[in-house]
This record gives C-alpha cells, structure tokens and sequence, in this order.
DNA sequence: CACTCAACTTTCAAAATGCAACCAGCTACG
DNA sequence: CGTAGCTGGTTGCATTTTGAAAGTTGAGTG
C-alpha cells in the first residue's frame, strides 16, 4: 500500500504537508536554507541515507521548491537552490526551530541564533496580529471559515475550544 | 533498520522534527488543535489508520503536547487536549497553513481564515523582527551562532548566502 | 437479542527505509 | 603510472513501517 495521500481534505495545512511533511524533508530544506546546498553537504549534515536523499531533492525539484544548477564543471558538482516558493518554507523552519529552542535546547543555550539581515540585528520573529499589531501568544488565534471552506467545513464552523 | 533519528545535530529544528517530523504527526496536532479531539473524530478527518493514529497520540501523550482526558463514561470515551507545548505548536501549523494557501489554495481562495480571539478579527500573522519591528520578508532573515553551537557550527558561521 | 459506538489491538501483505557496494568522471599524490 | 579520493549519485537486498481489514472489549439502544 502506497502512503496514504492527504488530499481532498481541502486544507492548506495537509496541503503544505503532502509536499514537505515526509520524515527528511524539512530536514533537508533546512540546510539548503542555511546554505548547504551540495548533496554530499546535505547528506553528511542530516546522516540521510543516499538513495532517499536522491528521491527527496528530485521530488523538491519537481515541486518547484529547489532549482538544481550546475556549481561547477571538473569536477562536475551541482548545486541545489531554493526558489521563492522554497525560501517561502522560511517561517515554518524558524518556527520550529523556536519550539525546538524552547522545548529541546541544550542547557547551554540554543545553536543558532536568527538575524534579520534588513536592521543587522538578533531577530526573535515573532508572530504579529495584521489588524491590531499585537504579538499573538498561544491559544489567542481562532480559525473561521474562509472562502474555499467546504460545506462540511462551513457547518463545523469554528470548532468548539474547550479548556 | 530502525528509522534513523535526529539527534545529534545539534539543532532545535531537529529535535523539533524528531518530535513531529512524522508524516501524521503534525496533521493530528492540526486536528486537536482545531477543536477536534477525540480518536475517531481525528481518524475520519485525516484518513489515518487507527493502528498508527493509536501509536501517534500515544507518542504525543508520552512527550507532553497532548493530555488524554476521560470526556465521558457511559460510554467510555476520550479527548486528547493540547498541553502548553502543544499548544506552542500553533505558529508551525500557521506558518504550514499560510504557506499552503499561497502554493496549493482551491481557486475559492483560502478554506480557513485565522482569527485574533483577543481583537475579534482576521489576523493574517506575520513574523516581526523584535528588535526593529518590522516584517520579516522572504530572505531576510540569517543565522549566526548561539550560545549552544557546537565548534563545528561556529567554525561554519553564517553559512554563505550565494544567490 | 441483535446491533451500534468508541477506542483500540491484531494480523499480515505491500511499501518505504537503510546499508553497503558499486559506478563514472575527474583530480591529487607519490 | 598507479592508486586513492571526491562528487553525485544508482542498485540490490534485508529490515521496518505502513495500511486495510477484521477482531476486541465494554457499554448503551431499540
């Protein structure tokens, strides 16, 4: 049994994971990100095996998140570059890299550290309400139902938040 | 060979996804963090069989996003909540679903629409630089070494920026 | 008494993963 | 000149994990 699609669940979120929810691929969009960008690089930084590293950057390619390009000619090497649509993963990555650095940090301190290239300074991106400004702590964001809800979608509304 | 894990990279991105790097993992969250708590409620919503749903939440309770609840007796059922950490899993699964919306959204336009539960309106977050305010855009934000880097990380710095 | 629900568990074939070995083109070293 | 090493993979095979369906347990329903 091939794994199981998520589509037709009519969700951005199953969306979004049915292209980078597989086990390696965040993994690997993380170091093209951070500027590994050479298969032999990629594989000795996330210890993935050669064969699924092959099958995720064709699959990344296809998708139209990373660009393969010729880096250099003897020796032949290549490189692989996100596209807008890949750079765009950026958000997802340092939020999970902030739940890492909260939940699983070393007790030293977290590895790294984001700078915002624009003001040259430690960043902390946080996420902010476009309508008030506000900062958006845990549990103050609700979903409604948007323009492509499904009918089934619209009648759950928002769902129910128990404490 | 069992699945190869994460660790040891030194990375809070890692150790996230080690976490809920899963292929269901992030999806379930999605499920209970939506307002969708229960066993089966979970199983219809993102097709997955309940041999591997009943190993995921398990999973989740053991690491702490989830708390598993009696909901009722007569009949006996369960409600999975989302812990604090759990709960700080919001901005992946926002960032995952804005990203989705933008690349894989039916023509009708977006299927959810995230609402600040503390003004009352449409939130559409984005990430701020803490330090000058402003919105972080696509390849503005860098890394530098934190406290917690490890010889290797520092000596490799900011990886280069080629575009 | 048959039937349903809820939340699982079990069974077992089909896929996906992981490891190791190999390949082909080039280069660097002695 | 021979050999070893790097780069970017491919191939083969054993092990794991997944998925589908069926079974389980305990209680409630008509």
């Amino acid at each position: 049994m091939p794994y199981r699609p998520f589509i037709d669940q009519n969700c951005s979120i199953a969306a979004a994971l049915s292209l980078v929810g597989e086990r390696w691929t965040l993994l690997i969009m993380r170091d093209v990100l951070l500027g590994r960008r050479r298969f032999a690089d990629i594989k000795r930084s996330t210890g993935v095996a050669s064969n699924i590293l092959a099958d995720r950057l064709e699959m990344l390619v296809e998708h139209g998140l990373l660009q393969r390009r010729l880096y250099s000619e003897h020796p032949e090497s290549y490189e692989y570059v996100a596209t807008r649509k890949g750079l765009d993963l950026n958000p997802v990555i340092i939020a999970l890299m902030q739940w890492g650095d909260q939940y699983s940090a070393p007790q030293a301190g977290p590895p790294r550290i984001p700078v915002h290239t624009v003001c040259g300074h430690d960043a902390h991106p946080q996420m902010h309400c476009s309508h008030c400004g506000e900062v958006i702590a845990s549990g103050e964001l609700n979903v409604r139902p948007g323009p492509g809800a499904s009918q089934k979608q619209i009648y759950e509304g928002v769902l129910p938040k128990r404490s």
